[in-house]
DNA sequence: ATGTCGCGAGAACGATCGTTCTCCGATGGT
DNA sequence: ACCATCGGAGAACGATCGTTCTCGCGACAT
């Protein structure tokens, strides 16, 4: 028998993928018990409702989705190439198999407009990475503008990624990401420092 | 009574209304019917199915959208001015009380994975749209990178609307494509030239 | 061993949705 | 005036979904 943290867990595993994969209204509370193997009853004592399970799929996503980001930015110390991380990051991301796309995002086109929970979550994604791209704008030295700007251009290479299948926007987006930050130069550029 | 076009332009006005504010899969017939006045019985004479009906609230939206964006940057005559009349029009559109992002995205989030005609209108929009701001671009003597990268500026920016509530990230997307443009200068702007 | 409690499997229920059908009144041609 | 046809209102149907309930089995205390 499964303790209730295991069965929560993989209550969630399920439904973080198959949410994902497929969207949230298109996927039943059946395909979520078949996926993870609890039952019903289970799944209804762990999230009272589907809305519960949904939003919870929400909030392990961001903080999974966040702890992976800064893990991988971390590995750079140089705060321009911390900043250029990011946008290599997003191309690892968008060149997973089955990328989708930002789920946030998803979810709030969704389910926006007639759930406030999931718009506040998706606020409060998007919110959380825009600090974290400001926190490295800040750190580099740079005007706070230019998180504003690096943010647009992470947002809308994810969109164009998903939609068009490619990682490419990524790439486009770290060259624009690039040339902003030549016309916003810190202190850690020395060489264009006048 | 009416005939048969204007039942179906009043079917397709409700169904946009609807689809747009609401989500695809929270809109029934009974609804559409309801808002257009047009019967059940004649609403399935004129689009043989739901799917039917959101591929063509898709197209007509496709049209239209483009329609108001290229009457709008017509208005400019120098290639600069057209580019950045592109992102005032994205405020104007973003200041509408009932914005909700683009449906494109929307509803490639909710059906794209399960509908492939769906996913393909949300292709085609944001295709046009590349195509239309590649086009800007190269007349004004700018490399087609630059598109790419205003591209991205624009779709960030319509999401970020989306989900904050505010028509600013227009703006930011606009200060940071004139920057774009000033590292990429065309024939246009002789006193950047060298 | 027996009784009890918790659990999973899956049936059941009520609501909703896409789609079709029935009924009936209005309309137009002869 | 009469008949045929069309269309609207809305009931009806079958499927699906979220949620709850029933049933029966297995574990554990005494």
């Amino acid at each position: 028998m499964l303790d209730q943290e295991t069965a929560r867990e993989r209550a969630l595993e399920a439904a973080e993928e198959l949410f994902y994969s497929r969207g949230i209204q298109a996927v039943g509370m059946d395909a979520v018990r078949n996926a993870s193997g609890i039952s019903l009853k289970r799944l209804y004592r762990l999230f009272p409702s589907k809305e519960e399970l949904v939003l919870e799929f929400l909030r392990q996503r961001d903080s999974r989705w966040q702890r992976a980001l800064a893990s991988y930015v971390d590995a750079q110390s140089r705060t321009e190439e911390r900043i250029a991380a990011v946008f290599d990051w997003l191309y690892k991301w968008f060149s997973e198999p089955d990328y989708r796309g930002c789920a946030f995002i998803n979810s709030f086109g969704e389910l926006g407009a007639v759930s406030p929970e999931v718009a506040e979550q998706a606020r409060h994604h998007k919110k959380a990475f825009h600090d974290y791209l400001a926190g490295l704008v800040r750190a580099s030295g740079r005007p706070a503008e230019l998180a504003d700007q690096l943010a647009l251009l992470a947002e809308g290479a994810i969109t164009t990624a998903a939609i068009f299948g490619t990682p490419e926007p990524a790439h486009q987006a770290r060259e624009a990401a690039r040339f902003l930050m030549h016309t916003h130069p810190g202190p850690d550029l020395p060489e264009l420092r006048r």
